[in-house]
DNA sequence: AGTAAAAGATACCGATCGGTATCTTTATTG
DNA sequence: CAATAAAGATACCGATCGGTATCTTTTACT
C-alpha cells in the first residue's frame, strides 16, 4: 500500500462533496486545493485533469450511497419494503443525506446533460444501475406473488425513481424534508392500490 | 418604445436559453456576447452584473414554460386533465422542451441549492407559484365532487411536481421520452385509483 | 440639417481559470 | 546510513473570467 494511494482518495472525496454540492462547473481547481489541503503539483500527480478527477469523484460520491441503499435493502423482505428504501435514504435530505450536496446522480444529470458528454455518459450509467437493481427487484415481488402480474415493470422503476429524485429537489431547495415525506405516504398508496396481489 | 428595449429582451431571451442549457456557472459573459451578437459594452449598459443577468433570464424561462401551461391549461375543464397537463407540456422533452434545455426550475433548482443563495430563490418563488397553481387545481376538484374529500392537498400537489421533474430528469438524461410518457400514464393511475370520488 | 442623447464597440483591468515544469522534501530500500 | 524514488510545494504559463472606462456610431428631436 503506496503512500501516496490515501492522497489519492482523500483527494477523491473531498472533490465527490466539492462537486455533488456547487456542481463541476462551479468547482475550481483552487477550491481543491483548499479542501484537500494540497497544493496543485500534489493534485496533478495523480490526476490528468479535472475531468478525470470529477469522473472519479462521482463514481465515489454515487458509490457512498449505494453502500447505504445496499445495507438498508438487506433489512427489508417485502418488494415494496425495498422500492420505498430507495426514497427512505433521503428522508433527511436537508440536515443528514446519505452524501453531501444531496444525489449525485439528479445533481450529475441535470449539470451534464446539456453540456458535458463524458460526465453525462456516467450519470446514465448511474441511472441504469439503479434502475436495473429496481426492475430486479419488481421481478421478484411478481416471482414471489406480491405483486400482480402483468405489471409494467420498467414505468413502476421509473416511477419510483422519479418520485424520489423529484422529491430530492424539492425537499433541498424548501430546507424542510416534507416533501420526500409525503412522496413516501404516496408512493405507498400507489403501490397498494395498483401494484400489490392482494390489497391489504 | 425606446430602442434599446429590444436589445435588452434579446439578451435575456438569449441568455435564458444558455442558463437554462449550461447553467450559471457554466455559462460565461463571452457565451451571451456570442450568441447574442452583443459586445460586452452593450451588453453591461443593460445589467449591473452577471446575476442580474441570471435573474431576469431565469425569469424570463419560467415564464414562457408558465404561458404553455395556461394555454393547455384552458384546454381542459376536469382537474385530474390539469394536472396532468403539467406533465404533457414536458411529453417531448427531447426534441421539443417547452423552454431550450428542458424545466428552468429543475435546473435552477440543483444548481443554486448549495451553493448561489440569490438564485435559490427564484427557484423558490417559481416552486411555490407551481406548487399553489397545482394545490388550487386541487381545491377546485375537491369542491365540485371530481376528489374525494379529506385528500391531502399539500401532499398531492408535491407527488404531481416530483413525478413530472424526476420524469424530466430521466428522459433527458437517457435521450428518451419514455420516462416522462410512463409517468403519464402511472400518474392517471394514481390519481384514479387514490384520488377520484366515483373511480372510473 | 444640426445637435444632443442613447446605444454599442473597443480596449483594457486585475483576478482566476486549468494546467505544467521544476525544485524540495519525505519515504523507501539496499 | 546512503542512495534512490516517490510525494508534494513553488512558481509559472497563456487563456479566460467578470467587469469598466472610453470612444464611436446610431438614433431621436428641434
Amino acid at each position: 500500500m503506496p503512500k501516496g494511494e490515501n492522497t489519492r482518495k482523500h483527494i477523491v472525496a473531498k472533490s465527490a462533496e466539492l462537486f455533488n454540492r456547487k456542481g463541476y462547473a462551479g468547482s475550481s481547481l483552487s477550491d481543491i486545493t483548499e479542501s484537500t489541503g494540497i497544493k496543485k503539483g500534489g493534485i496533478y500527480r495523480y490526476f490528468a485533469s479535472k475531468d478525470e478527477i470529477a469522473l472519479e469523484a462521482y463514481q465515489y460520491a454515487g458509490g457512498v450511497v449505494n453502500r447505504k441503499i445496499q445495507e438498508a435493502l438487506e433489512r427489508e423482505s417485502a418488494a415494496m419494503g425495498k422500492l420505498l428504501v430507495y426514497l427512505r435514504v433521503y428522508e433527511n435530505v436537508v440536515e443528514d443525506p446519505p452524501f453531501p450536496g444531496g444525489c449525485p446522480l439528479l445533481n450529475l444529470a441535470t449539470e451534464s446533460d446539456d453540456s458535458h458528454p463524458v460526465l453525462r455518459e456516467r450519470a446514465r450509467q448511474g441511472m441504469d444501475n439503479v434502475l436495473d437493481a429496481m426492475r430486479g427487484i419488481i421481478e421478484e415481488g411478481i416471482r414471489n406473488g406480491e405483486f400482480r402480474e402483468g405489471l409494467d415493470v420498467d414505468a413502476l422503476a421509473t416511477f419510483v425513481l422519479s418520485v424520489m429524485e423529484g422529491g430530492i429537489m424539492l425537499s433541498k431547495l424548501e430546507g424542510d424534508n416534507r416533501h420526500v415525506r409525503k412522496n413516501i405516504e404516496s408512493l405507498t398508496a400507489y403501490l397498494r392500490a395498483t401494484c400489490l396481489r392482494d390489497k391489504k
